[in-house]
DNA sequence: GACCGACGTGGAATCGATACCACATTAATG
DNA sequence: CATTAATGTGGTATCGATTCCACGTCGGTC
């Protein structure tokens, strides 16, 4: 970075003092019309661009919101992101995005790096609950929007996995099935690890229905993983007639054994998923799934920041989204 | 932002002055071990994290590179984004990123804003060239490197388009095709827009083919206009018997559409995509494709701005990236 | 003609860090 | 024993903006 033409370059050119120079640009204070337009030109001329670093320093106003992903390149992130980009854009705000490759500890570390670039705020698009990450979030007195996932004591927006989960599998309990199988994640992301497996369970009991323990399986977000738990569900004494997994990809994973195993979808098993991904759209059969409304999670979650940021103090605020199913050719 | 603990407060709890507990922290200059462990207790007790502002503004070195991305959310950018971030960490560099939803002079603008914020360097997912930006990015006199296009003047990695354009059209001719139908795009990507257009053209032409003008539709990279495309080569007099379509989404149009008119792919219609993306393996038929290895773009991007970084001056240098075609069901 | 408010402008302090310079103190060398 | 080198520490200027305060110059009012 060579030096770069400075307020006070500006105001030399210009034959005004800073200060002018400062007032001209932000637009407060007296200036008279001759100055002004002085000013105006010299920053023309010189290529003057503000330096944000000492503006923010001075000020203590970044005017920038730190936004932590779990990983960049997922559908779903790239949809949150358009939502709260638009939303804080209008607003004048501009997002640094912080990606955490899954790692809980980065999640921590990633929440100092944006302190130390004095982010006016901080989004977490959260897949696990830590004492120490909450800790770590109370510490940090600036204003903080959970998204995904339930975080005690901070303000959070949730999608509605439990209902969305009970609600798709009483659709499949509605057409006929009563023999339902489960592919699950991991506990720790308590959302979708939890919530979704908990609304099937709870849809099936309600129903009177019996869940066999094989029935229940476990992938890891992958499509492959989802392939997997598909070869030890058809491979069931009393094979499901339904699978309802709780990702798109590993729905789809699930989609591709089938085929391989010339067991008709949905004649001979109907297939589930969540997320509403472009993908479930466009694989033959087309995939049923659950729409999360991603872009509007985004905005909803910008706007609790934008309110913070106004001085409203909405400590330990829920929000809990709507969703809809998406019926295709898998069921 | 409340008051945040400054390198002053810790000086005074350590008992040291502030230059001190910079040496520590940055680990240079001569600090007696008693007073070294001072200064990193009252780091530790008062959960002092140092303002990035401050010392970027002292040392004119932020560690942060900008990347603009055409949007957000696309595959594509995904990975390109995994591979630079990847490479820049391991260097301490974090990234920066913003985007231009398309709009050319929002690329101009972003420039502008980067700089704002004092990045060491710029990555540009090139999308268009216009003169503007040409001379905005010659004016910014940092690192800089353009990836998708060749831009004039400036460091760029290109993905080799024309090549793998025509290497796509040889390969179908190779299996008897001879009507190959195109779905293009605007020419003001010059990438995917011109050079993939005349390696088509070309291949045909060695080939002793004639194209039909007719054969030659656009799209907007859309899924819907890659199916109105489809539609409108269905419906030539003299329908072709293969089609390629410039990218991946438009290519899975184009399936949906021979879908519904009953076409049969391959037997009745091939079908070509470049991109490589998650949904091109999994739609049905599985599509042909290119693989044009973004991850691995964005890591030889990154290279070349820590090279720079580092002081080598690589004007105008220009890397053209390999590919290689995917040959699945639908052709 | 003294006073007051509206204009218009610049000087100087400030934000939180780093870096240069000056100045101790101690150790090593001839 | 004097001289140099190595080790440790702090004061102060600096980065590039904003903001507060002080100080003019008007014109109008009582």
């Amino acid at each position: 970075m060579k030096n770069m033409t400075t307020i006070k370059d500006v105001a030399k050119r210009a034959g005004v003092s800073r200060t002018t120079v400062s007032r001209v640009l932000n637009d407060n204070g007296y200036v008279s019309q001759e100055a002004r337009e002085q000013v105006l030109k010299a920053v023309q001329e010189m290529g003057y661009i503000p330096s944000a670093h000492a503006k923010t320093m001075r000020t203590k106003r970044s005017g920038v919101i730190g936004v932590i992903l779990p990983r960049i390149s997922t559908e779903t992130a790239s949809r949150v992101v358009n939502g709260i980009e638009e939303e804080l854009a209008d607003n004048g705000y501009q997002i640094l995005l912080t990606n955490t490759q899954l790692k809980p500890e980065k999640e921590i570390e990633n929440i100092k790096l944006l302190r130390s670039r004095q982010v006016d705020g901080i989004i977490l698009l959260a897949t696990n609950r830590n004492q120490e990450l909450l800790n770590t979030i109370n510490e940090t007195n600036i204003p903080f929007v959970a998204l995904g996932q339930e975080l005690e004591g901070v303000t959070s927006v949730m999608y509605d996995d439990y209902h969305a989960s009970y609600s798709i599998v009483e659709s499949l309990i509605s057409k006929g099935h009563e023999r339902i199988g489960f592919i699950g994640v991991q506990e720790s992301d308590h959302a979708v690890g939890v919530l979704r497996k908990e609304g099937y369970k709870d849809a099936m009991k309600t129903h009177n229905l019996t869940v066999d323990n094989n029935w229940i399986q476990y992938g890891d977000f992958t499509f492959e993983s989802g392939y997997e738990a598909a070869e030890r569900l058809t491979a069931c004494a009393e094979m499901p007639t339904a699978i309802f997994a709780v990702t798109d990809r590993m729905a789809i994973g699930a989609l591709g054994c089938l085929r391989e195993r010339n067991i008709q979808v949905p004649e001979e098993m109907a297939v589930y998923g969540i997320g509403a991904s472009d993908l479930s759209k466009h694989v033959t059969p087309a995939l049923s799934t659950v729409d999360y409304f991603n872009e509007d999670a985004g905005r909803q979650t910008a706007q609790l920041i934008l309110q913070q940021l106004k001085g409203k103090t909405l400590e330990d605020k829920k929000i809990k989204l709507s969703y809809r199913l998406i019926e295709r050719d898998s069921v």
